[in-house]
DNA sequence: ATGGTCGTTACACGA
């Protein structure tokens, strides 16, 4: 089973970059964040062409996720609990039947919350925790979870080629990092970090100031797995190759497997 | 170095 996660920034202006991936990898469930698209507008049809299902949770011009998959879910939930006044679309977790085993995966786009010390900082603070809540609602279960997406969060100093540069940022504070490790300490496991300590193991590069030119990338996406699902993982990897591509994505495909 | 570059949208904004 191969599931992978992708920040495409805009799925209109990425849809070619899509279905080339799409029909490199052929995975079973794909989450993809700032589809920028509203439901109806979403190009289900050369998606659909492919086999696959399309989930939408969109808004007009920013953030909207969405999960692709071959076998169609079971059910649905769009949307986090925990702030009625939020319309942001920025959730959407599907849960399949795989063999014997319930999977569930959810395509999260974390707020990114720059300015710090704006309401958009205490925003992506409270998304952070009602994430936890339900995260540890779905450990519950004892089944297979995974928590695929864009988090806004850089873990480690690692996980930056200038940490010092992103110390004044939203993405590296020590809030966005407490909650991040909140999260994980729940009993979750960070795929990426779990296959690897190497540095420079980056799935952004900005668009701007020859980032990617410079390798001056962060790591941001990420895969969190249920103890269940972190026993079953057989492989890891970051499809970093994508972000060489004509017109790509500022962020590149994070992926999978589990046995 | 307070710039730089995108996508969506409508003549900025969020990232």
């Amino acid at each position: 089973m191969l599931i992978a996660t992708w920040n495409i920034n805009g799925v209109k202006a990425r849809l070619d970059n899509l279905i080339n991936w799409l029909e490199q990898h052929s995975p079973d469930i794909l989450c993809l964040q700032e589809i920028k698209s509203v439901d109806e507008a979403f190009p289900r049809a050369p998606i659909e062409a492919l086999g696959y299902h399309v989930e939408t949770h969109g808004q007009k011009g920013f953030n909207g996720v969405a999960l692709l998959s071959k076998s169609a879910p079971i059910s649905l939930v769009r949307g986090l609990d925990g702030e009625e006044s939020d319309e942001q679309a920025r959730y959407i977790e599907g849960l399949w039947q795989d063999g014997a085993r319930a999977l569930r995966v959810a395509s999260i786009y974390l707020p990114n919350g720059n300015p710090v010390g704006t309401e958009k900082f205490d925003y992506k603070l409270r998304w952070m925790a009602r994430l936890e809540k339900r995260a540890k609602q779905l450990l519950a279960d004892e089944g297979d979870v995974v928590l695929a997406g864009d988090y806004n969060v850089i873990p480690e100093p690692i996980d930056a080629k200038r940490p010092d540069a992103w110390l004044g940022d939203a993405l590296f504070q020590p809030e966005s990092r407490t909650a991040w490790r909140r999260l994980v300490n729940l009993g979750y496991t960070d795929a990426v970090r779990a296959a690897t300590d190497a540095a420079e193991t980056f799935t952004f590069w900005d668009y701007q100031a020859g980032a990617w030119q410079k390798n001056n990338g962060i790591r941001i996406d990420h895969m969190l797995l249920s103890p269940e699902a972190a026993s079953r993982l057989t492989g890891v990897g970051i499809d970093k190759d994508v972000r060489s591509w004509e017109k790509p994505s500022d962020h590149v495909p994070v992926l999978i497997q589990i046995g």
